[in-house]
DNA sequence: AAGTGGTCTAGACCACCTG
DNA sequence: AGGTGGTCTAGACCACTTA
């Protein structure tokens, strides 16, 4: 028997009387949902790898194809994974060209599509701030790493951004393992630490420049700059990671869609 | 017969050889989208109101219920439309409670959740500048509606924005009109002129207050602000309307979700 | 009770990819 | 040819709303 024959048709479980606010019901293709999630936590298949076809998750829960469909499409539209028609479903990975820079939301005014470099300026440990780590989800005085970066569009530069990161998460990340590591840090992060960024959440706002901010950007002090704050989660919506970065954008801009 | 007859089963209308790189395939589920876009684009169904149901849609188009379901599923998460069980399938429209400022990701830094009071300072039309009506889609020269207005927060100005329509498609857009409306302006758009804003795009910048800006804001000169320059679209991709934004942010942020 | 959207099934067939 | 995801159908039943 599967983990699903735990569970009554109606969702019935464990509250049964109506005047409880509970969900109260929770479809079949939603509980598929959850289990697959979990294999996706647990590391059962990892980013980039293919999951079982729909028929043979079918058999194995024990529901029709269609309704293990549903559970799998939803998954995709929040990418968590990736379908590709004939070939099968997979994990989804911040490895593919597509999806590599799908968070960096800053753009060229004119048309071309910049290679920002990266430049690692520090990597060290700290002991986190109430405040970081409360939003991380930590205890105060929990190990953080910090890593200082500037994104540069040839000489030019135009990112400058602190990373901070659970040290418990992050054992071993070291400047010189970054440095040497080509493409992106989350595809760094997913394939060496088994952390996965799923979303994040962005407050941006518009600030002046500060002496030593001015310097590393090359621009005057209390030049404009746009400061990105970026909570990021994995999986199960932990947060994991910090990040604060101040973009010029006088060259370049931050582009969001509505909808 | 209805307008799906004419549609072969494999979509093979007009082009059948395979050399060409043309669509050459499209899900009955997808031409069902499409008319359900075009009624809503003619008007046929106004925002607020109901469609009719997926019975009496599947019997109108001559397929199963699943298939209209489908279609209806793709409009629902593109927010044109919106389900509500057991009771239909519902026009969206920007005058409810919740999807009412969906647009203004302008966030107070403390949890509060301020209503910004709009107070118009100016509108007159204008003959579009080049770039304006390349952007939207016009000849230029052609005749633009220019809003310009001041949110505030209490007596404390928070964003100065100039909004520009194309005058053909609001005609009779008065400032005493916009006065005299309470709610949002995309609320009197689609209900007064037929206009509903669909989606948008926008761009974000960090920029120096001028003097004028300055003024108006209640800022210091050269104060940093975000500048946020909407592009914002209505059915079938069209261009509808040009927005540059002022934003202080120094008690307020712009929130973003990356997903 | 009747009507609506929401879930689930079983089966057929299609489009795409790979060996 | 065989496997995968993608579409479509027909029918059953459930959950929610309204009258």
């Amino acid at each position: 028997m599967t983990a699903l024959s735990a569970i009554a048709p109606n969702g019935a479980g464990v509250s049964d009387s109506p005047t409880e606010l509970a969900p109260a019901f929770s479809p079949l293709y939603q509980q598929i949902k959850g289990l697959l999630t979990r294999s996706l936590q647990s590391g059962e298949w990892k980013p980039g790898e293919a999951i079982p076809s729909e028929m043979e998750l079918a058999g194995r829960f024990k529901v029709s194809q269609g309704t293990v469909r549903k559970a799998i499409d939803e998954l995709a539209t929040e990418n968590l994974l990736v379908r590709r028609q004939g070939k099968g479903t997979f994990v989804a990975t911040h490895a593919e060209a597509q999806t590599q820079y799908r968070f960096l939301r800053l753009t060229p005014d004119d048309g071309r599509s910049a290679r920002l470099q990266r430049r690692l300026l520090g990597c060290s440990r700290l002991r986190a701030p109430k405040e970081d780590a409360q939003v991380l989800g930590l205890k105060s005085g929990a190990t953080l790493v910090q890593v200082r970066r500037l994104l540069l569009d040839g000489e030019q530069p135009v990112v400058l951004d602190d990373i901070f990161l659970p040290g418990a998460l992050f054992k071993g990340l070291t400047a010189e393992r970054m440095r040497s590591y080509v493409g992106p840090m989350y595809r760094l992060f997913e394939a060496e630490f088994g952390v996965r960024m799923i979303r994040a959440e962005e407050k941006i706002r518009a600030v002046a420049a500060d002496a030593a901010q001015a310097l590393v950007l090359d621009v005057p002090p209390g030049a404009p700059l746009l400061s990105v704050e970026r909570l990021s989660y994995t999986y199960g919506d932990r947060p994991v990671e910090l990040r604060r970065g101040l973009y010029r954008t006088d060259h370049f801009h931050y582009r969001n869609e509505l909808m």
